[in-house]
DNA sequence: AGCTACCAAGCAAGCGCTTGGTTTGGCAAG
DNA sequence: CTTGCCAAACCAAGCGCTTGCTTGGTAGCT
């Protein structure tokens, strides 16, 4: 009966508990080459058991997407609402992210990412419906900061630069290094609205 | 007999042309539900004849991302020599990584990034030995440019965030849309160097 | 003859998922 | 406090299908 630290949002009933073995595995080992008998073992049941939480497999994957979509739109709601000016908002956005890729609900926003193919058509639109209101939160912010002259760049771009950038973070930023979270996070926001010396 | 557009580095011997076709279907369905017969029929031979050519399906991908990093790291190597100040070399770099990545090669390079991890650690480590080589002509340029002060952080990290931006372009940039691929590759130089008014 | 490229057929293993039945914990009636 | 009951949670076994890969043989070119 091993036990896997539980992904930040997601609570210990037994279908928790599930999803995040499930994010921790899928994100270790991908979608695919995760069975449910992984799965299974992961928490100390058998197979089939799977499936008196999940209809299916997949089901498993749109849920871990889910819940770390609704989590952390919340998070970022807060991050908008704590501070005063747009500037300052968007660096809390940047912290924001970057604490829900490299931070809390790590697995299962990489698996969001990179296992995004592995669900039907159906529930990809579902899933977009939620990353829809994810985005307009960074949308509005950015759009306030180019309107008081911040940068000149489309925002539209410039969003899809930092998802890059911050997208990108778990594969090479380590917590216990030189460089923190919040140095990162400044980093990113000089690389919109330039350094200020 | 479908004839797959074949990409840019790729022969078209027999083998060559099962690595194309490899690349497309990797990169629209994932290798892991890629199947050999798929790979198969979009040459147009049976499944059991692609073993002739590979000794295993996973060689495939392996061979995929060889011929991949090999084309792009001569490509980068042109880049850098057309240049005389560190400047436009970063401006040429970034424009043949974008070129790489949303152009000519574009199927074979989301499946090094995106299945990265179906290989076996033996193949991980040769193709990282390639990689290798290709990020150090980053890294040159970006020392220079660090040196003689055209930025502040540290050339490691800037290039990361550089992967990041450019690695996720394949997810939004589309060729015949307003934005240009110089334009964005100024537009990612700027938020290197900043913007010059 | 010998080499490259291929076909036709199929094997062994692993997969998602089903099925029918058993355990467990809580809770109200007697 | 016991009893009867129910739903949630789980087990044991295995079915049907797909998978990567093998085998033995053939066509065509040099």
């Amino acid at each position: 009966m091993p036990d896997n630290p539980s992904i930040h949002g997601i609570d210990n009933s037994p279908r928790g508990r599930l999803l995040s073995a499930a994010a921790q595995l899928f994100r270790a080992k991908g979608f695919d080459r995760t069975t449910v008998r992984d799965i299974a073992a992961a928490v100390g049941i058998q197979s089939g058991s799977i499936f008196h939480h999940f209809k299916t497999k997949e089901d498993i994957l749109y849920a871990v997407m889910e819940e770390v979509i609704r989590f952390n739109t919340e998070r970022l709601r807060q991050a908008v609402a704590a501070a005063d000016t747009p500037l300052e908002q968007l660096r809390n956005l940047v912290r924001a992210e970057l604490t829900a890729t490299v931070g809390d609900t790590r697995e299962a926003m990489t698996v969001m990412v990179q296992e995004w193919r592995c669900l039907s058509e159906d529930n990809q639109r579902r899933a977009l419906a939620l990353r829809d209101v994810y985005e307009r939160l960074w949308l509005d912010v950015l759009g306030a900061l180019h309107e008081q002259g911040a940068f000149r760049a489309d925002p539209f771009i410039l969003r899809r630069l930092i998802t890059g950038m911050i997208g990108w973070t778990p594969n090479w930023f380590s917590a216990n290094r030189r460089l923190s979270l919040d140095d990162l996070a400044d980093l990113i926001v000089d690389r919109v609205v330039g350094e200020r010396p």
